[in-house]
DNA sequence: CTATCACTTTCGAATATTGTTAAATTCTAA
DNA sequence: TTAGAATTTAACAATATTCGAAAGTGATAG
């Protein structure tokens, strides 16, 4: 039987999940002072349809984007912008890592394969 | 060809995936404040040692901890604290999201099945 | 030196995540 | 009503993550 604290921290590690994917943090860092267009966030994302509306659905039902339709067209825009404080700490963390040497990034490298790979 | 900026997006995103798992999660509060050998972090985290050991040494080659040896116990702790302030953000917004009700809770429920299925 | 405690590593199976291609939708304008 | 643009959904293959079990390593007590 899971307890009820097991329960916060799976909720608690689903939230950071949202943050664990390249092409969601493009999302996220584009919209995170205006609204923008599907079709213009795919230009500034630089991925296909599909692939950019599939990571819109996530964040969209995890409320962290919120939408404005305007005829056929769909503006995204940030829901809470604490998620990019988070955003914002996680990469100066980062920062401080590729300062520090490069062991690291090879470490690092092992967590980036999926994403290139999946390309 | 990847850019510059698609390589830091994918350590960006790789730095973010460290704190996407529960027990890890729940390591990360428990150093929080004190270091701890691998025995009672297991008693506490509540996981198999073999378990343990491999989300320790994720954060490990993350340099998100570091250890001290002393005789045949290794006692972990924090190596840089900026990542609980990433911890603890996320948390809010998973606490303000429970706060706006349990729709959010079904969808947050899709990303936690593999943590719970996976034990 | 060998048994044991404390921990780590390896391996394999189960499940999750992601991108791609193709098939819907939904809206607008003719 | 139909054509077409904008966006979403579905289905699937490829890769990643995670766990448990079993084997491996290192320090130390006897």
């Amino acid at each position: 039987m899971t307890s009820a604290d097991d329960q916060i921290y799976e909720l608690h590690a689903s939230v950071c999940q949202i943050l664990a994917n390249p092409t969601r943090l493009k999302i996220l860092n584009a919209l995170r002072d205006q609204e923008i267009a599907v079709a213009e966030l795919a230009r500034r994302v630089g991925t296909s349809m599909p692939n950019l509306s599939q990571h819109l659905a996530i964040l969209r039902q995890r409320r962290v984007v919120l939408t404005r339709r305007e005829g056929a067209t769909i503006h995204y825009r940030i829901a809470n912008p604490k998620i990019l404080r988070a955003f914002d700490i996680m990469r100066e963390v980062l920062f401080e890592q590729l300062a520090d040497g490069r062991r690291l990034v090879q470490a690092a490298a092992a967590g980036t394969r999926r994403s290139r790979a999946a390309r």
